[in-house]
DNA sequence: TCTATACTTGACCATTTTAGTCAGGTATGT
DNA sequence: ACATACCTGACTAAAATGGTCAAGTATAGA
């Protein structure tokens, strides 16, 4: 399983160009500047936000990133996938050979594994970006 | 957060002494071998699974491991929490200080976090030993 | 056309965590 | 007394994490 701060800050980020990309595409050096996230390290996670169609961008003077569909149609599943590489946690391949396989206990932990996954799965299927942004708006001081 | 390979490790050592725990006790070497787990690992897991008052010992020539409770009576968020330290995944504490308080976008991923954490726990809240052990033998060809 | 801005790519790296191993115990039933 | 099995703590190789650094390329605007 791999819930990073790349994670973190991947939903940190979006959230943040969610809110500024209205009129002009957002900058991830003001995104770093707002989110104290390191700008080098930003755009490696954007990189792969970019690959996943989540972000377009522009480039040249005044360029910047943009959102590459509606803030709802952005499910953080979509994020954490892009970025995380994979909400997986069953490792269970090598064992799938010796003791996972026929063998008395058979890797209890299987199915369970698959289960939570789902499980953390269908949290992350129902959130959408627009959800955090709204929670976030009312929570201003 | 974490969910690590400890934690897996320790339910199915779990499973393993629950199912053959009826009339003795069970070494940690009949579970390494059964589980193929590496018994200097075992003990250091035992020794928190004790700590936790998961499991009792028996020390001397046929002596070994026993479950403190009955299996239904062991849910897995004991396991982990036992084993795992926490299923933590906020370790916003010093975002708290700049970026996260106060700030534009305020850690839009604290409340997110803690609602994940929730979620998680309620899976394993529900989830007992004895869940696993009927899903396993169950499942035995 | 020049230049500043901003995206793009890939290599590199320090630190921390993970998943153990190793070595030496101590207790106890037979 | 001795074999079995728990007990404890130090140690470590390898992987993951959370970045940094360097060297670009594309484009808007002066």
């Amino acid at each position: 399983m791999k819930l990073t701060s790349k994670g973190r800050y991947a939903v940190m980020a979006l959230v943040d160009l969610a809110r500024f990309d209205n009129i002009n595409p957002v900058s991830l050096r003001d995104i770093s500047l707002r989110q104290g996230i390191s700008l080098d390290y930003l755009e490696q996670i954007f990189s792969k936000l970019k690959k996943n169609k989540i972000v377009e961008s522009i480039r040249g003077t005044q360029g910047g990133y943009v959102l590459s569909r509606k803030p709802n149609e952005i499910k953080l599943t979509n994020i954490f996938h892009a970025v995380d590489e994979k909400v997986k946690t069953v490792q269970c391949k090598k064992e799938l050979k010796k003791g996972c396989n026929g063998r008395a206990t058979k890797c209890v932990t299987h199915n369970l594994w698959d289960e939570l996954e789902t499980h953390i799965n269908s949290f992350f299927e129902k959130k959408s970006l627009e959800d955090l942004l709204k929670n976030n708006t009312e929570q201003r001081t």
